[in-house]
DNA sequence: ATACCATTGACCGAAATGGTCAATACGAAT
DNA sequence: ATTCGTATTGACCATTTCGGTCAATGGTAT
């Protein structure tokens, strides 16, 4: 994709991507029509089949892509030395919101890619790419006796992982509704205000001295 | 929808609306196919055409009835004398999980009506009765005491709310590959430990002596 | 002026679209 | 058996849309 288009300038390059992620998100595969792609791209439909020779190698090229740049994006933005788990939660799903700014529709995208599966050869690449990444994410380093005792840790993980998940979706119906970029200062501080809602749920009870005005 | 099938014999009848549910949760209303709908329905293109005269009403008639069926077997199926919310919520959750039993893409499409919106004349008199039914459910003698006192009552309560829709899609993501019905025991199990979860996170410290063994 | 790549949009055959309608199948009533 | 009426069929229609092609054009650097 990027060397593919390395030649086009910025504003084309991001139009023509975010104008197929949209239409590829809201349509199966089959359905997504490459006339509705190039008009909302403002780009002729002979461009896009110059640089991508089928609809199959337009989408192909597109899920290597978004996987690709998610899961970079994460892998380097990351502060991988802290040992809390919901502090790294917080990161990944705030890389996850700045990314919607840029293109609204990966993340509904790269769900579908999830749910759906793919062309099977790419599929094995990159469910194992982000499988490592999300052992990353959950193992490496990580303190799980922040935890309080006696609780399904497994459950309760899965309820902080939704909670994140829906306020990212939250953000996106308003961007997609509204079309503004999303606010994220304010995003930012109500991920925080959940996350401390539930870390004070779920986590050991802290020493009150260093939260002391 | 029941007035005009009514003569219908009960499986053709069921097997119509699951198909149009289906085709028209999986696409916008523009690219859902009536050949489609009448492929997996198993009947004639003229006779879907012969109860309803176009795609139009089709899915004026669907989304009519399925508003009517979703608030009408949760005002029905309710136990209003609780005053414990989460307990509202757990049986709103369990009544819709047994009609996506029945009507699989049921949830699907109602999501897809909230968001997108429908036919004008339509939704002001379903969103209405929508909200009707929430304002009862959260206010109709809730005590909102059981909650610890210092919290974001709003925001828990969407964290509860978000954990059984996610748990809500979860199921029907499992329904859709495995093509079996949801185990409800089990699912019951499942939304009770969740919830049991999150009472013991956000509700006042309970008399132990009950739960003594 | 020449060479070269980016870009256009009219055009193609094929497929799918929503909708129609004359023809049947079939059960009930006579 | 025959008639009647309704439920149901599927071939058929005009129209639109599909993915993809290609000769022509524009613009830029040499």
């Amino acid at each position: 994709m990027e060397e593919i288009l390395k030649n086009m300038e910025e504003d084309k390059k991001n139009r023509i991507i975010n104008s197929a992620l949209e239409e590829f998100s809201k349509n199966s595969f089959e359905k997504a029509s490459t006339n509705n792609i190039v008009k909302k791209a403002g780009i002729s439909k002979g461009l896009l089949f110059h640089y991508f020779n089928s609809k199959h190698e337009l989408f192909h090229k597109l899920e290597e892509y978004v996987i690709h740049l998610i899961t970079n994006t994460i892998r380097k933005q990351m502060d991988w030395s802290g040992s809390d788990l919901v502090e790294r939660f917080k990161q990944i799903s705030l890389i996850k919101i700045k990314l919607m700014n840029h293109y609204p529709y990966i993340y509904d995208f790269s769900l579908e890619l999830l749910k759906k599966g793919s062309i099977e050869e790419l599929k094995g690449r990159y469910e194992e790419d982000f499988a490592d990444l999300m052992v990353k994410v959950y193992q490496e380093n990580i303190d799980y006796t922040l935890f309080k005792e006696g609780i399904d840790l497994q459950k309760v993980v899965r309820i902080i992982q939704w909670t994140l998940e829906k306020i990212g979706e939250e953000s996106f119906e308003k961007l997609k509704q509204s079309g503004e970029r999303i606010d994220l200062e304010m995003l930012q501080k109500d991920v925080e205000d959940y996350l401390d809602i539930l870390k004070k749920a779920f986590y050991k009870v802290q020493n009150e001295e260093e939260s002391h005005d």
